[in-house]
Order: structure tokens, then sequence, then C-alpha cells
DNA sequence: ACTAAATGGTTGAAGCATCAAGTTATCCGA
DNA sequence: TCGGATAACTTGATGCTTCAACCATTTAGT
């Protein structure tokens, strides 16, 4: 499958491109990054942690260890949530939403650098409506991101 | 840029699915099983390191690492190259090719049902169209696998 | 022929992701 | 209302990747 080889290539090559401009631009890691926009685009830059880590594809584990940094600088704020003793909110402090207004414009460049320049705006449309179901699926199965809450099936 | 976010989404909880059941399955890393599969298509099973980490889009220094295990286990060996006493060559025993060939079909399966159910043939087709001129791109920026190599410029 | 630069490959340390197991709180069935 | 199952989140260990520095060999310039 010539998709799936193109798809891995991609990855391996495009992806640390891009992680590396943002780290030594902006010191920030992708999973910072990607916790920064989720939340900014959060009603009141606030949201569950579970919410957080679902929408910014990332297991709970792994945001809990990023966030810990994220909090140590001031950028991200962690309230308890007064519905449910269990969860927390995070928000997204004045400090964070500047430093991901900083780093956005220089990312989205290299984004386009790397990759979007080499495609027409209509082969970048077809992508994403390809990818739209193969997302919607993914979706569906949140255990993708946290395998312990894969049950084993019954024998 | 609902393209770009689309693959993250993708590559963010696709990759880990199909990573852990490549592990769980046979035991295998995904760069590992990488390097089987260019290692099987190079002609007499042979391939310098540098090809070898080129065409499986992983860093030197990673395949260093990788191949360790794999030498270590009898599943590949590693060969003096005749014409360059700086290069060396890895050559895939029958052992590593018996493991390539036990994996293969499990793991074309599980992709195929993480991602390629959800598409058309001609979604698949237009996706490795579409990223042909980006992966020749990036195949001519080999800097990208080993940022050591990136030559800063001069002011 | 001699040296400087470039190439091929390796190493060890540092940092990150993953996993399994843990704690606390909420839900739900009897 | 009691108790087990599930949900939310955290923790620490393990293992992989990355990075910068390193050695050996080859190439290229003079």
């Amino acid at each position: 499958m010539a998709a799936w080889r193109s798809l891995v290539t991609l990855v391996q090559r495009a992806f640390p491109e891009i992680e590396r401009d943002l780290r030594l631009n902006d010191g920030l890691q992708p999973a910072q990054y990607q916790i920064f926009v989720v939340l900014s685009e959060a009603p009141g830059r606030r949201l569950r942690l579970t919410d957080l880590a679902c929408a910014a594809d990332i297991s709970p584990s792994r945001l809990t260890h990023r966030l810990r940094t994220l909090v140590d600088r001031g950028e991200v704020e962690i309230h308890p949530d007064p519905g449910d003793k269990r969860a927390k909110l995070a928000e997204l402090t004045k400090k964070g939403q500047r430093r991901l207004e900083a780093a956005a414009p220089g990312h989205a460049a290299t984004v386009r650098r790397v990759i979007f320049d080499h495609l027409t705006d209509q082969q970048s449309r077809a992508i994403a409506e390809a990818l739209a179901p193969v997302i919607d699926s993914l979706c569906a199965h949140p255990e993708y991101l946290n395998p312990q809450d894969t049950v084993s099936e019954p024998t």
C-alpha cells in the first residue's frame, strides 16, 4: 500500500523537523503546544483534564507528566472541578496565552514550508476529506489512547 | 488547516495502536519492522547502514541502537563493506526473514482495520498521489533525519 | 604528497512516552 | 444503603529517541 508507506515517511521525516523547529524557536514540545491550542479554544480557556487529553490526542498519563512543567512555569493553572471531586480543570493563564501567540505564526509557517507548500489547495482539501471518516473512527475508539481501558473479551 | 489537524490526530491515535499491535503480537518495534522490510527488499538482502537508515526513514544513531538488539537475536548480521573501510553492510538472516514473514500479514491487517477500511480505494490513491511531492521534498532534505548535518548559514 | 574537510558510523547522557499499578471519588445494582 | 465496578487522575520504572561529541576513513584542494 503506497498510501501507508507515504504516511510513514511523512511522519518520520516531517514531524521531527516540525517539532525541532518548535522547540528551538519557542522552547515548546509538541504536546505542550497542542495543550495550549486546545485550551485556548475552550470556553473560558478551561477544560477537564480528560476532555483536554482527548481533544489533544494524548494519553491521560502523558498529560499529567507534561502538565507538571506548564504549571511550574505558570502557564497553566489547575483548579478543582466544583461538580466532581475526582476531576480537575486546567486553565490557560495569560502568560500561557502569550506564549502560544508568540509561537503560533512561526509554527504555522514551518508546517507550510515542510508540507503544504508542496500541495495544491485541492490536494490539501482532498486529504482532509479523505481522513475525516478515519478520524471519526479513531475518536470512537478512545481506548487507543489508553490501552489500559481495553477490556479483554470473554472467551 | 483542517488537513494538518487531521494528520496530527491520525498520527497520535492510529500509530500507537498499530505499534502496540505489532509489539504484542510479534514482539517487534516499529523501527525494527521497517528495518526488516527495507532489508528484505534489498538485493541480496544487504544494504549499507546509511542507505538502510535513509530507506527506513530513521536516523543513523537510532539505527545503530536498534540494530544492536537485532544482531544479538541473530536476525541481522553486520559485515564490513569490502569497498569502503568506514562502511558496514547489514544483512537480513534467514531467521530474520522468517520473523518478518510471520509478522507481515497481521500487521497489514491491523493497518487496514485502523485506517484503510474507512477509505475508498480512490481516496487511498488520492492520498498517495497528493503526498508524493511532499515525500520527494522530504527525501531531498535528508538533514531532517540527522540535524547534526545542518550547517548554520554564514552571517 | 599533505592536510583540511567531509563521510560513515558509534557512544553515552538526557529527556520523553508508555505501561501497569496505585489512590480517591462517583455510580449503579441489589 | 451497602458494596462492587467504573471513572479521574497520578506515580515510578522501563525503554526508546534524540542530541552532541567522538573516532576512523576517505575525498579534495594545493
